[in-house]
RNA sequence: GGGCAGAUGGCGGAAUUGGUAUACGCGCUAGGCUUAGGACCUAGUCCCGCAAGGGUUGGGAGUUCGAGUCUCCCUCUGCCCACCA
């Protein structure tokens, strides 16, 4: 029925399904969108849009990624650019993957056919799109280049292997992309998900962090889009501070100075206190001769300084070390632990030899060391001016102990102070915070569940006392996922770690650690220091564990309704002033102030007098402002609140230094108010639940959610209850305690990104596994690494990809040592791939390299980036990291690949839903292009809303209509030109069109473009159009609806494409008006409207806006009047 | 939990960037053409009111001669959060 009805009006109408593919082919076999490099006197512009997953079917989504930007790219070719306008197929991924394990279909053919399917899709659109540069990733000569480019990025050292967790499904014996998990079971089987560590390649964007925030000031973004990226990678700074451990047990430090030093360094004397400070005993022999040291008399003075148990730590820095080690051959029971410091059992120095070298004996009895000492940790500073790495892995074979790296405060662990070695010394947490400002308030200590400090303990069964419940905590939530860990934090789980407790550095006061896992474990250093006084989530976990919370900054407040905003330049007066919460006495109600000269609506509030403390003056203050007598004070609340505001009342900057206490009326016995007092202000009883909203100010509510205990303070204050700090700003403390009991630190949210994934259809990792050389890259000429192919998509059960299974695939040579070696199973994740796209566009057949340099140039950096909100911060992130790392191998000329981005908006189904087939509101493009035409489709969309706001619009099946009949009335008039009688009329009207237009388009608002366009068919529908008049138009409908514009176009007997036409220009003489139309207001509301000469100067304004109001102005006396000329008169009535 | 964005008629939206709120389109109402139909034509359409007039940009406050636009507080909605692309 409706279809027939369309069909007879379409028959009487133009016949879209004709001439749209009429136009389509021309354009093709004429090449018309072929894009050359350069064209000598143009300009090159490049429009990029995000290449499509062919996932099989298009959607309206891609017309609205495609065809509208498709308008911005006609337009600027029309302007004299030549403009590349390109498209591709991210093919990889896991779709393909899916629906070859389910339908057991090859994923490269499912993947070909959706290509070449929704390539004739997309022609539909009638965009100019250049397919001759098209790219598709799983092509091999695609691919062989992101790995080419990916082993350049390990050749820049910025590639390594860690283990990292996935989801792992114990049933299918498979890893599970995020996707594939609802609700913590597998999507296919309903198992629950686990997290497993295993080994995967990490690229380090963390390295990138920094300039992956300072270098989008560079950018012609939105400023959003650069907030997202900067809140990604998440910057904060802060500082590191070292809690130390009482694990209740004491040692004996006997501490080995090195060659040329003594226990009179700074460093031994700051660590000889550090270790006292928690009850160790702590030896630091001077060694005989340290200009010219032998071995003999070192270890006889270190044998003879102390004995040596198993409560002994024996220490030796530098040369030390070595002794150190010549004492434990010696010795014939073991100690409790050696710690080496810049440690070293070979002589062959980075800088110069040294006398020793001849004194001492170079081979050590590594057996007999190991068996005297319990545990052992190498600590070498990787900035070490003397020894090297090589050096101390020898001493890290010989005692069989892994190195650990240190940060030093000078190379070689020779500063004043080295936080790092103490740490290593004694047991240390190290925390990271955003506020050392707060240390004060540090009450307990928590750990992330994967702290390795935890584990450590936990291996060391005597060290905890409640093992078994904290080993439980740990294993429960290693089997939640981050996102679980982040989003639950509404019921905070954690183990308290009995035995043992840590040392707040400022305060020295014992404070409780706590397993738990709203911290984190990669994020900083994996534990924090909690302050809940201070912050939200440490307020929540305090509560509920019963811990003590300790205000240590007073709130600090500035102006804060607006209406008390501080005037600049009048100085402050200084006050101390109690805030009284009243509550009733007999009712669950507060008394609250409404002032009647302001807008302030509060407590109340009085200044402290001399000689008076807070408390007397509250109940002064209550008695003279409201009356009431029997005042019952009932307690303090909390720390004192400052505020820097203006007094509207008294006019000056007012300093105040409110005490917040909570009083209680006996009963309502008033005596008689002022007439002073009661002028101020009215007195208000309000529900606990109405004081909320009543109160304007930001001190009052502060000190109101201490009544009612919401809340916490986190914002900026002056210290209090921090010794010599109390009364400093929050800033100024957080520098200096950064500085005093910590080092000045950045963190960054950012991961480094892992870019294995354990399946089958992507590219594959060139890197080869082999046991003598190791992990090595697969030689730049046996590039591409193909993927082979499979029998069988499913996973091979242990975790790595399906092939892991083809033999023919896995067995090859090393690289490197010619001997047997595997290669390497996992494929990139699909985001390396697109990581680079936009670069092959400019040389998308070239076989040597992944782009010419000459290519690159012309069309690099891409001039407008257009895509989806979705990609704000990973590829967007991704993309940018993978540019600045190939611009740092010299491979790309700039550090940002993408000058000017924008985000799109979603479609959406008739109903304002998200399109879904389950919920059967999906449009199919095809279907109402094959009824309406691509240009209504384009046009409609364009329509729909701005381009360049991310926001979401209906597909609206009525309104596409709409566009369709402007089309319609467009086509229709070239029918009757040269006729209306009023045609000189439409030029001026035609020149603000052709103005409106230029300045919208570039500004991607399309939508006001059209209306613009409509406005003025409006007019010509009426008055008439000239033929010249209607060329015009057509040259600026042609990058909307470039079918019907082309078609128009020929008819007219013009000979070419409209689409290498010229954009039309406008001329200014046509723009100026003689006249303006003003709106003429009364106290700012619009009481008229005057016409007058665009020119006239505002005397005359001012007369004939009089003139035309009279009778309003009758009577009244005005205390101004405004003139804006061109715009509006308002005429300001006295009170 | 965190981050970002947004809220204007019955609906999508416009507003010269602090200056006449509601352009344009849809829908709706009435009339016309028509055997009929409507995705055709014409007119009307922010709300209250017969009118004069008054009100209106999620709610509340502030700054200003003047606020959809700037500031603060609140409410609600959408999007993103690392193996979907």
């Amino acid at each position: 029925m409706a279809q027939q009805s369309v069909l007879r009006w379409s028959a009487m109408q133009y016949d879209h399904k004709k001439i749209e593919k009429k136009w389509q082919e021309l354009w093709a076999r004429n090449k018309i969108y072929t894009t050359p490099d350069q064209v000598p006197g143009k300009d090159n512009f490049y429009l990029l849009v995000e290449f499509p997953y062919p996932s099989g079917n298009l959607h309206v989504g891609h017309w609205y990624a495609f065809a509208v930007p498709d308008i911005f790219a006609r337009f600027s070719r029309m302007r004299g650019k030549n403009v590349m306008y390109p498209i591709g197929f991210d093919a990889f991924g896991l779709p393909a993957e899916n629906a070859a394990i389910k339908n057991k279909l090859n994923p490269r053919d499912w993947t070909e056919k959706n290509i070449a399917y929704m390539k004739t899709q997309i022609e539909s659109m009638g965009t100019m799109f250049d397919w001759s540069r098209q790219v598709s990733t799983i092509d091999p000569a695609y691919y062989k280049w992101t790995q080419w480019l990916f082993l350049q990025l390990y050749k820049k050292g910025l590639v390594y292997r860690r283990e990292t967790a996935v989801n792992w499904c114990p049933t299918d014996k498979t890893v599970l992309a995020n996707e594939q998990v609802t609700d913590g079971k597998c999507e296919r089987c309903g198992a629950e998900v686990q997290q497993r560590q295993m080994l995967q390649w990490n690229i380090k964007i963390t390295d990138y962090a920094d300039r992956l925030i300072d270098d989008l000031e560079t950018l012609d973004w939105p400023e959003q889009i650069k907030e997202s990226q900067r809140n990604w990678i998440g910057r904060s700074e802060g500082a590191e501070i070292d809690f130390a451990l009482d694990v209740g047990e004491k040692y004996k430090f006997v501490i080995l100075h090195g060659f040329q030093s003594g226990p009179d360094r700074p460093r031994w004397i700051w660590a000889r206190q550090k270790l006292e400070e928690m009850g160790h005993e702590v030896i630091i022999p001077s060694l005989p001769n340290p200009d010219a040291p032998t071995e003999r008399e070192w270890v006889e003075a270190a044998l003879a300084a102390t004995s040596y148990d198993e409560r002994t730590v024996l220490v030796g820095h530098s040369l030390g070390s070595v002794a150190a080690l010549k004492v434990l051959e010696k010795l014939d029971t073991p100690i409790a632990r050696l710690v080496t410091v810049g440690g070293f059992v070979s002589k062959d120095f980075k800088d110069n030899p040294r006398p020793f070298e001849k004194t001492f004996t170079w081979s050590f009895d590594g057996e007999k060391i190991r068996r005297n000492a319990r545990s052992i940790t190498i600590l070498h500073d990787p900035r070490d001016y003397a020894v090297s790495e090589a050096q101390a892995r020898e001493l890290s074979d010989l005692l069989r102990t892994p190195l650990t790296i240190g940060t030093s405060n000078k190379p070689h662990f020779t500063g004043d102070t080295e936080p790092d070695v103490v740490m290593w010394l004694r047991p240390t947490i190290r925390v990271f915070t955003t506020r050392p400002d707060t240390l004060f308030g540090a009450t307990y200590l928590v750990l992330a569940p994967e702290h390795p400090w935890v584990k450590l303990a936990l291996q060391h069964k005597t060290v905890l006392k409640n093992s078994a419940e904290v080993l439980a905590y740990v294993e429960a939530s290693g089997k939640r996922s981050d996102l679980e860990r982040q989003t639950d934090q509404k019921d905070k789980t954690g183990v308290k770690l009995e035995g043992v407790s840590a040392v707040n550095p400022a305060t020295g006061e014992k404070i409780p650690l706590y397993v738990a896992d709203y911290v984190l474990g990669h994020y900083g250093t994996g534990a924090i220091m909690a302050v809940p006084a201070h912050d939200e989530r440490d307020y929540e976990f305090a509560k509920k564990f019963g811990l003590n919370i300790k205000e240590v900054v007073e709130p600090l407040v500035v102006g804060n309704g607006g209406f008390d905003a501080v005037r600049e330049g009048l100085p402050f007066t200084e006050r101390n002033a109690a805030m009284v919460v009243v509550k009733h006495w007999s009712e669950n109600k507060y008394l609250c102030l409404e002032w009647k000269k302001a807008a302030w609506k509060g407590f109340v509030c009085g200044g402290i007098e001399e000689g008076e403390d807070a408390i007397t003056a509250a109940l002064r203050e209550v008695r003279e402002e409201t009356g009431y007598k029997n005042v019952r004070f009932v307690r303090l609340l909390g720390s004192r609140i400052h505020d820097k505001f203006f007094h509207v009342v008294k006019q000056r900057n007012t300093f105040a230094h409110f005490t917040p206490l909570l009083v209680q009326l006996e009963n309502d016995d008033r005596e008689e108010m002022s007439a002073e007092e009661q002028d101020l202000h009215n007195v208000v009883w309000l529900e606990e639940k109405d004081v909320a909203n009543f109160v304007n100010s930001r001190d009052i509510s502060i000190a109101w959610e201490r009544v009612i205990g919401a809340g916490v303070y986190t914002g900026e204050g002056l210290m209090t209850d921090s010794a010599e700090f109390d009364g400093k700003s929050t800033e100024d403390a957080r520098k200096e305690m950064a500085d005093r009991y910590g080092r000045v630190k950045k963190t960054y949210k950012l991961r480094d990104w892992v870019v294995s994934r354990q399946r089958y259809w992507g590219v594959p990792i060139p890197m080869v596994h082999c046991d003598k050389c190791g992990a090595q890259p697969v030689p730049d000429e046996q590039l591409p690494v193909i993927l082979p192919e499979v029998d069988d998509y499913l996973p091979e059960g242990s975790g790595k990809s399906p092939l892991a299974k083809v033999k023919s695939f896995v067995d090859v040579v090393c690289p490197t040592c010619g001997g047997a070696a595997a290669r390497e199973t996992d494929t990139f994740d699909t985001f390396v791939d697109s990581s680079w796209y936009f670069l092959r566009y400019t040389d998308s057949q070239n076989p040597a390299e992944f782009a010419a340099r000459a290519k690159q140039d012309s069309w690099m950096p891409v001039d407008l980036y257009s895509g989806g909100a979705e990609h704000t911060t990973m590829h967007l992130l991704y993309s940018r990291f993978w540019h600045k790392a190939l611009f740092d191998c010299g491979l790309v000329a700039n550090a940002e690949p993408y000058a000017r981005r924008m985000n799109r908006s979603l479609i959406m189904g008739p109903d304002g839903q998200k399109m879904s087939k389950s919920k059967g509101n999906v449009i199919d493009p095809d279907e109402v292009v094959a009824t309406l035409g691509a240009d209504t489709v384009r046009m409609y969309l364009a329509f729909i809303g701005p381009y360049n706001e991310v926001s979401s619009y209906p597909w609206n099946p009525d309104a596409v209509v709409g566009v369709r009949r402007f089309i319609e009335r467009v086509w229709k008039l070239h029918l009757k030109l040269d006729q209306g009688k009023n045609i000189d009329q439409v030029e001026k009207p035609l020149h603000f069109l052709i103005k409106k237009i230029t300045e919208d388009i570039p500004k991607l608002k399309f939508n006001t473009s059209i209306a613009a366009m409509m406005n003025y068919l409006n007019e010509v529908d009426t008055k008439g159009i000239s033929k010249k008049q209607y060329l015009v138009f057509l040259r600026l409908l042609a990058p909307f609806a470039p079918h019907i514009a082309e078609e128009l176009w020929s008819e007219m007997g013009q000979t070419g494409s409209i689409h290498l036409e010229s954009w039309p220009t406008y001329e200014e003489r046509y723009l100026i008006d003689d006249t303006v139309s003003m709106a003429i207001q009364i106290d700012g509301k619009t009481r008229g409207e005057v016409s007058v000469a665009t020119d006239a100067d505002k005397e005359t304004i001012e007369a004939a806006a009089r003139e035309v109001v009279s009778a309003r102005l009758e009577g009244q006396k005005i205390a101004r009047v405004i003139v804006v000329p061109k715009r509006l008169v308002n005429f300001v009535l006295e009170n």
